[in-house]
DNA sequence: TGTACATCAGTGAACGCGCGTTCACTGATGTAC
DNA sequence: TGTACATCAGTGAACGCGCGTTCACTGATGTAC
């Protein structure tokens, strides 16, 4: 056992931090999920991590750069949710696609900060490329599941998957954003928004002409 | 023509502002407008109003409470919007159906300080009961178009109201806050967000077994 | 119609605070030979 | 394997700034009689 292998998560080596980029970005989850995107300050992750206000300046040009690195790494872990919830397809593309819209309001529900950083923190994509690429991403897993389930319609009644899609994800974050968020802006209703988000998708896809009645 | 009575928006009578309270959220809307609601403050709120920076705290308790008095403000403006658009369900209740949708998106794109304040300014809605109280009043509106819509399919056909407008208030808002934001938060894609939103619905409805094909 | 007075809605100076950012610096780490 | 040196990733003190909030105050307005 040495000291060197076996710190802990936020434990200190001495003057180099060793892990600090990573120690920023857990402390600016931790207080976007307190105070929202708005109420987290660069100083203050600094102090959350243990090291000091100039810091955090030889990782990040300044804050709105390390909002977007959260807001990225939220995407990523957003597009691996939402992949393994579809898995292919599998084991028909009507229950994965049921999967699928549940792994988006679970993803809002469980994590907050990432959720707002990537869709409340008033970024602006055009500045943050790789951000914008990371949530493409994202929308991919979404495509894909819609061409799945559109390929099971006869040719001739087969909508634009574009369009599909951006039903379904309008649909999914409308209702992650009111009602899902795991936040105290959250909008209290009556049942369960899987439920919800569940039988909205049946009618929807009703309406294509899939599944149903 | 006399100095009292006709002095235009903003001006300043004297030592008695005249209007403050309507002058301070005219300044929250601009500032939100600029750089979202994170980056308004009371201070230049009283700035923009041409008053001392402690003049505000005569008309509201703190910052939140101004912010809270603009989201309940555009909730009030909201439910206007879209009463006139739904029109009592005129001519017919599919067509006043539609411009509601058209009127959701609208609002987004037209006012996106009264909606960054309503949807994203991560006030807490038990803090401000009557926030939430115009908040309702809205989504009535659009509860009572469900119910109309409803009200047309056969009565061993007709699902649950509350629900129904949940759906298409998600559908709406979803599409609202990721494609039709009037600020730098837009993701563009390449149509209308209107008529993407008139397609979903139209295809939900036909899921529902209204109107068609 | 005047006058005295209460109330209202501002002023402006001051406070403590935390933020973002910079600077010259220094301890730790990595590498060439 | 040592040693010299370059580079990296921190320090800590300092700065100017704007914010929120308070305070005693005062000018303007409204009202009772």
């Amino acid at each position: 056992m040495t000291w060197h292998k076996d710190r802990g998560p936020g434990a200190r080596r001495g003057y180099h931090h060793g892990n600090l980029r990573e120690a920023l970005i857990e402390a600016a989850l931790n207080l976007i999920r307190e105070k929202g995107p708005g109420g987290f300050t660069f100083a203050e992750a600094a102090r959350a991590a243990g090291v000091s206000p100039a810091a955090p300046y030889r990782h990040f040009r300044d804050r709105d750069a390390l909002i977007a690195d959260v807001a990225k790494r939220g995407f990523e872990a957003f597009t691996r949710a939402l992949a393994l919830a579809w898995d292919s397809g599998r084991p028909t593309p009507l229950k994965a696609f049921n999967r699928l819209g549940g792994a988006y309001l679970a993803f809002a529900s469980q994590e907050p900060a990432y959720f707002s950083a990537m869709f409340e923190s008033g970024l602006s994509l055009s500045d943050y490329p790789e951000v914008q690429a990371e949530g493409d991403r994202a929308f991919g897993v979404l495509r894909e599941a819609c061409e799945a389930i559109i390929a099971t319609l006869p040719k001739d009644r087969r909508p634009p998957p574009l369009m599909m899609a951006l039903h379904i994800w309008s649909l999914s974050h409308g209702m992650a954003a009111l009602f899902a968020r795991g936040d105290q802006a959250r909008r209290p209703i009556p049942m369960r928004a899987e439920e919800l988000l569940e039988a909205a998708v049946l009618i929807y896809l009703d309406g294509l002409g899939i599944g149903g009645r």
